[in-house]
DNA sequence: GACATCATGTTTCCATGGAAACCATCATGG
DNA sequence: CCATGATGGTTTCCATGGAAACATGATGTC
C-alpha cells in the first residue's frame, strides 16, 4: 500500500514549476542590483530608461512606455523623476505640440558609465558562477523563450 | 579611423546582460500565470500562500512570511484576504497566544487542485517549446545559481 | 516576581505601477 | 472649415509590498 497517494497532499510543490525558479533567481538578481543602484538614488525603472534615452536620443514618452513594456502613466512619472534629478531633459517637439523629446544631460550621460559599471558588476557577480557555456547557454533558452512567446514585440516606432 | 570608439556611446545595451533576460522573461510568465489567476480573484502571492500552507498545516504567520521571503505586513494583508475567501481559517495557537496557526479550509482544498492544474498548463505553456533536454538545462542552471547565492534560505523552521 | 528583551501580528505610511479618465493636439473625412 | 476620432502626456484611483511603529504576549535575568 504506497502510503495512499490518492487522499494524501499531491507531492507537487512549487518548485516543480519552472517559473518559479525562475521568478525566484530573477527577482533577486532585480532586488541586488536596485539595492546597488539605490546608493545613486535611483531606481531599476529609471536606469533602464535612462539606457533606452541614451540609445535613441531624442525618443518620446510614449514609444519609451512601449519599449519598456510600460504603460504611459508609468513612464510620465518615471521622466518627471529623471527630469527633476536633473538627468534628462524634456524638449517639445517641433513637428507636434503634445510630444516631448526626451534627451539626456551632460550630468545623465556622465553618470551613465558608472551606472553601467555597477550593471555589469551585478551580473558578474551573479551569473559568474556559471562557466562560459553555461552562461552562453542560458542565455540562448532565455532568448529561445522570449523569441517564441514574442516577447521582444518593441514597436519603438 | 574606427568611428571612434572612444565619445561614442558604448555598444553595450541592457541586452548584454543575463539579469536583463531574465526579467523579461520571468515577468511575463508571472505576469501571464497572475491573469490567469484573476479569474479565480486570487493573485500569485496567495496562491504561493495557499501552497505553503497545504504543505504545511498550521503553519504560523511568521514562518510562512520567511518561507515566501516577504514581510510579515505583506502576509498578515494576504492571510487577511484569504481568511476574507474563506480560503483558510487562523486559529490562536494553544501554546502561544500571539500566533496563529494558518489552516486550509475544507474549501480551499477543494479549489487548491483546480489552481495547480492552472499553473501546470501555465508552465507547461511557457516552456513547452522547449525540449526535454533543455529543460533539464534551465533547471539545473537556475537551481545552481539559487544555490550558490544561497536564495534558498529558507528556514520555515 | 519584576523588569528588560524579544517575537507575533497589525497598522500606518510610502513608493511603485497598472487602469482609466482627462486634456491638448494632431489627422482625416465630410 | 469643422466634427470626429486618434494620439501624447498627465492625473487620479487602486492594489501590492516594504519599513517602521505599535500592542500584545512570551522569555530570560536578576
Amino acid at each position: 500500500m504506497k502510503e495512499q497517494a490518492s487522499r494524501a497532499v499531491p507531492d507537487k510543490p512549487l518548485e516543480i514549476h519552472l517559473g518559479y525558479w525562475l521568478r525566484l533567481v530573477s527577482n533577486h538578481v532585480s532586488g541586488s542590483f536596485a539595492s546597488a543602484l539605490q546608493v545613486r538614488q535611483l531606481s531599476v525603472a529609471e536606469w533602464v530608461a535612462l539606457n533606452h534615452i541614451e540609445r535613441r536620443a531624442d525618443i518620446t514618452a510614449a514609444n519609451l512606455a512601449d519599449a519598456m513594456h510600460m504603460t504611459r502613466g508609468a513612464i510620465s512619472k518615471i521622466v518627471d523623476k529623471l527630469a527633476r534629478k536633473q538627468c534628462i531633459v524634456r524638449v517639445s517637439s517641433p513637428r507636434d505640440n503634445r510630444a516631448q523629446l526626451l534627451s539626456l544631460t551632460p550630468s545623465g550621460k556622465r553618470t551613465l558609465p558608472r551606472l553601467r559599471a555597477m550593471a555589469d558588476d551585478n551580473d558578474e557577480h551573479f551569473f559568474g558562477r556559471l562557466d562560459t557555456a553555461e552562461r552562453i547557454e542560458l542565455r540562448r533558452l532565455l532568448q529561445k523563450l522570449a523569441d517564441v512567446h514574442a516577447i521582444d514585440t518593441v514597436p519603438v516606432d
